[in-house]
DNA sequence: GTCGTGACTAGCC
DNA sequence: CGGCTAGCCACGA
C-alpha cells in the first residue's frame, strides 16, 4: 500500500515544488497560498513526510525567523544543500534571509 | 471521539 | 539578543 497523500499535503507540495533554486521561502508562506495561514506547523509535517523528495525541494523552506529549521534527514544536510544553491548560511541562520525569499503567490 | 506530537509563529519578558 | 508561553493545524494511536 503507498503512502497517500491528502490534499492538503498535495498542496503543501505543490507550493514547495513552486519554489525556484537559489531562492527559498517559509512555512508561514506556503501556509498562506493554500489557504491555511495558521497552519505553518502542519505545513512542517506534511514537508516531513514528502513523498516527492527531492522532486519536491522541501529544504528550500526555511522559518520565518530566517533560521534554517529542521529536516528529515539532518539539519546539517539541509544547510549544506542550501549552500550549494549559492544561498550564505551562517551559524544556522540565513544571511541574506530577505534577498534569497521567494514570495509565492 | 479524545489526546499527544511536531521540519511553526507571534508575542512577551 | 536569548528564552519561554500560548495558539495554531493535521495526523496517528
Amino acid at each position: 500500500m503507498i503512502h497517500v497523500s491528502t490534499p492538503f499535503e498535495n498542496a503543501v507540495y505543490a507550493a514547495c515544488r513552486k519554489i525556484p533554486r537559489g531562492r527559498l521561502s517559509t512555512y508561514a508562506e506556503i501556509a498562506r497560498v493554500i489557504k491555511h495561514p495558521k497552519s505553518a506547523r502542519a505545513v512542517g509535517n506534511a514537508l516531513n513526510k514528502n513523498p516527492y523528495a527531492p522532486q519536491v525541494p522541501c529544504h528550500r523552506v526555511v522559518r520565518s525567523d530566517g533560521s534554517v529549521g529542521g529536516f528529515a534527514t539532518g539539519e546539517k544536510k539541509k544547510t549544506a544543500i542550501l549552500q550549494k544553491e549559492k544561498i550564505v548560511i551562517h551559524n544556522g541562520r540565513v544571511v541574506n534571509f530577505p534577498e534569497v525569499f521567494y514570495k509565492l503567490k
